[in-house]
Formats: C-alpha cells, sequence, structure tokens
DNA sequence: AATTAAAAGAGGAAATCTTCCTATAGGTTT
DNA sequence: AAACCTATAGGAAGATTTCCTCTTTTAATT
C-alpha cells in the first residue's frame, strides 16, 4: 500500500476541476484523484471510496457547498474538507470552518498553497488562507473586547441597548419601559458613544455577536 | 440484555439532577442513569458508558453546554442529546440544534414531557418544546419570504441595503457608490418601506438572516 | 456623617437625518 | 408613442438624535 493521499474534488465546473487536477498531481504526495460536480454525489462518493481528504468549492448548484460540508461532516465526524473558494469575505470562511471544514483557501492562491493546505489537512492538521486568518484574529480579538465594553453599559443602558439592537424603536422603548422619550434617546447616545460605534447597524451586530439577539436569529 | 434506555445526565446542580432522575425512574423504559456536572466529563463517560442518550443543561461552568455538545458530536456524530434548560428564547433553541442537539425542552415542562422527549429521541427522533417549535416554524417560515421580499428591491437599492446593513452611514454610502446624501436616504425610506421593516436594526438582522452580512459576524 | 461619584430620569435647543413630494433622464415593455 | 420602472436628487417638513443642563436617588469613600 502507498503513503499517498486520495483526494476527492467536488466543484461544479470542468475546467476548475482540471485546473485542481493539474496543480495537484504536481506533488507526488497525491494519489488518486476523484471528482463530482454536486455535492449529493461527494457525500455518495466519500462513502464509497474513502478519499483522504474532500476539496470542495463553496458555489455549487443544488445544495450548495455548506450543506455539502454538513453532510459529509454527519457521515463522518472527522471527514477532512479543504474550502478551495472564489470569495475571500470573512464570512464565508467563519461559516465554511462552523460547518466543519479543515481549511479554507481560496481560488487566487499559487499551486503550491493548495498542495500544501492537502497535506497538512491529510495529516490531520488545519489550514486556513494566512491573510485571512489573520482578519479572523482581528475578529476574534474583537469579540472578548467587546464583551468588556458592553460591561461598561449601566444596567438601564444594557436594557435600552438590548432593546435596540432586537429592532425596537425608541418611541417603543420608551413605552416599555416607562421612560421619556428623551431618556431613551439620551441613552442610545451614550450607548453607541460608550460602543463606539456610529450606526443602529453596527449596534446590532455587535449585539449579535455578542449573543444578544433574542428574537430569530435562525 | 434490556432495551432500557441508559442515560447519561450532564447539568451543574446535584438537586436537579436528583430531579431528573426522580422524573426518569417513573419510567420503566428508563435504565441506568449516569450523572456529571461538567460538559469536558461528560464527553468522556459519554466514550466510556455509551449511553443510548445525553441529557443536557445549558449552563454550565467550563465549556458550558453548547461546546459540550459540539465536543459530544465531534466524538459521535449521532450522538442523540435533549437539551433540558431554563431558557425559553428561540435563540437558545437554535443554536442548541444547530450545534447538534436532537432535542430541546424548558426546566418548566412536567416528568411525562421529559420521558416522552428522552424516548422519542432514542428512537432516533427528535422533540423540540412544542410552544418553542411553533416559534420556531414562524421564523422558519419568514425566511423565505423575507428571500423573496429581497428580490423586490432594485439592484441599487439592494446596493445600498446592504452597506446600511453591514454598518455603514447614509453619509458615508453616497460617498461610496458617488450619490447625493438624499439620493440614499431616499433609497433607505424605499427599502424599509419594501421591506416593511420600522428600524435598521430590524434591517441588520434581516440581512444577517438572509446571510447578507459581510463584516465580522463570527 | 459628610462628601463624592455614578446612575437614572428628563427638558430645551440645535443639529442631523429621514420622509414625502416633485422632477428629470434613461431604459424597457407594450 | 405611451406607460412604466429605475436611478438620481432637490426642497420643505417632519422626526430623531445630540448636546447641554438639571434634579433626584443610591452607592461608595473618606
Amino acid at each position: 500500500m502507498s503513503n499517498k493521499i486520495n483526494v476527492l474534488l467536488v466543484d461544479d465546473h470542468a475546467v476548475v476541476r482540471t485546473g485542481y487536477k493539474t496543480y495537484l498531481s504536481l506533488s507526488d504526495k497525491i494519489g488518486e484523484i476523484y471528482e463530482t460536480d454536486r455535492g449529493e454525489t461527494a457525500c455518495q462518493l466519500y462513502t464509497q471510496l474513502q478519499p483522504d481528504i474532500v476539496v470542495l468549492d463553496l458555489s455549487m448548484p443544488g445544495i450548495g457547498g455548506f450543506e455539502s460540508i454538513r453532510r459529509l461532516i454527519h457521515r463522518d465526524a472527522h471527514c477532512k474538507i479543504l474550502v478551495f473558494s472564489i470569495h475571500n469575505e470573512l464570512v464565508y470562511v467563519t461559516r465554511a470552518l462552523k460547518a466543519g471544514a479543515k481549511g479554507y483557501i481560496t481560488k487566487n492562491c499559487v499551486p503550491d498553497i493548495l498542495i500544501a493546505a492537502v497535506r497538512k489537512i491529510a495529516q490531520g492538521g488545519t489550514y486556513v488562507d494566512p491573510e485571512l486568518a489573520q482578519q479572523l484574529a482581528v475578529v476574534m480579538a474583537t469579540i472578548p473586547d467587546e464583551a468588556e465594553k458592553i460591561k461598561l453599559l449601566s444596567p438601564r443602558e444594557f436594557d435600552v441597548f438590548c432593546l435596540l439592537a432586537n429592532g425596537y424603536t425608541s418611541r417603543k422603548i420608551a413605552e416599555k419601559l416607562c421612560l421619556s422619550y428623551k431618556t431613551v434617546c439620551n441613552h442610545g447616545t451614550a450607548i453607541k458613544e460608550k460602543m463606539a460605534v456610529e450606526t443602529l447597524a453596527e449596534l446590532t451586530l455587535l449585539a449579535s455577536r455578542q449573543g444578544l439577539i433574542e428574537k430569530y436569529e435562525a
């Protein structure tokens, strides 16, 4: 038997798959390269072929990339998945990792990186595009800071903060808390000041990151 | 061998665990009842004792309930977890289910419900508190509607919508899109009108549910 | 016990933002 | 050509927010 890494490629574009193959075949550590264009098929093939790693694109017709990751993980909790996507927005990274991917690289990376990521993950590690990992670190680092900032709010301010972030108008908050509308506005100003944000949207996103959104958030 | 259901209880309060036990022992379908007060231990015990179901509380010291669920699922993708929590807010339910729990009931439910939920889940089913399930259904039902509503936005309105929801001020949007500030405000009004919301916070939450938040969202 | 500080509440005036109405111009569709 | 939608934006009016000020209560410190 060989120590080579068997790969399952999942991408709906044949051209792109060819690109992957070309890149991957540059390494003698890579063994078999299986392919499919759909997430649904990927799940079946995974069980059938038992590849060492799945390299998949996020934007695919049908169940799409995220659902594919979830289903693969559902079949095998230790399934090694590397996302290879065009998207360089942080949301995609965090969602992919949350869904269970072990790595994330963007399509404009060099062949070396793809191979390095595949090897790293096949060995049980993780690999996230350094640029994105950096950004992610920044965000992660801000989360405890935000939690700290929230502690600066007085109890009453915190009440108003939660209601504002959950979509209540200042008028409704005044009514609900039996306060003057002016008081609520003034609290609102103090809250934005203390939280160092300009808009209600930012305040809402902050509240969301801190798990303070009680309504919806599916 | 028996067909009885072996349960692992995870709750940091001994009193509460005793309560669980009393409830559960009312049924002759329940077999062994193991206990622990920490999520970390629960993971070890799970592998060791192989219970049919884990009943756990969300609020625990240490890694907490959600992380416990994730770790249990990581050990065994098919692990059957019933959350038994004091929280009756929808967020907790959706988060628990997302993390991999198979059921969610609140601590003010009657013994019958606990036993029914345990049996249902042990048989491979799911059980969510009917009241909460109802609320959840309402929310879930609104999501496709929201996606439809977004399609009502003109391309330009959609641009502005995304920026607003991501925390940009109207002034900054005007600058970014090379528009008059008034135009942006007008788009803003049309957007809120079309999306049927009153506040920017609601708009942001809607955008978040629809996956349109590009910044942060960890 | 007195002093200080923080929190909560609210009003007035000014600044800012949003809404509503109107209008123009460029496309599409019928 | 007429009707319609989209994008753009100005003006006036309306609503909201900000800033400053003030009072009262409660908690902490000296």
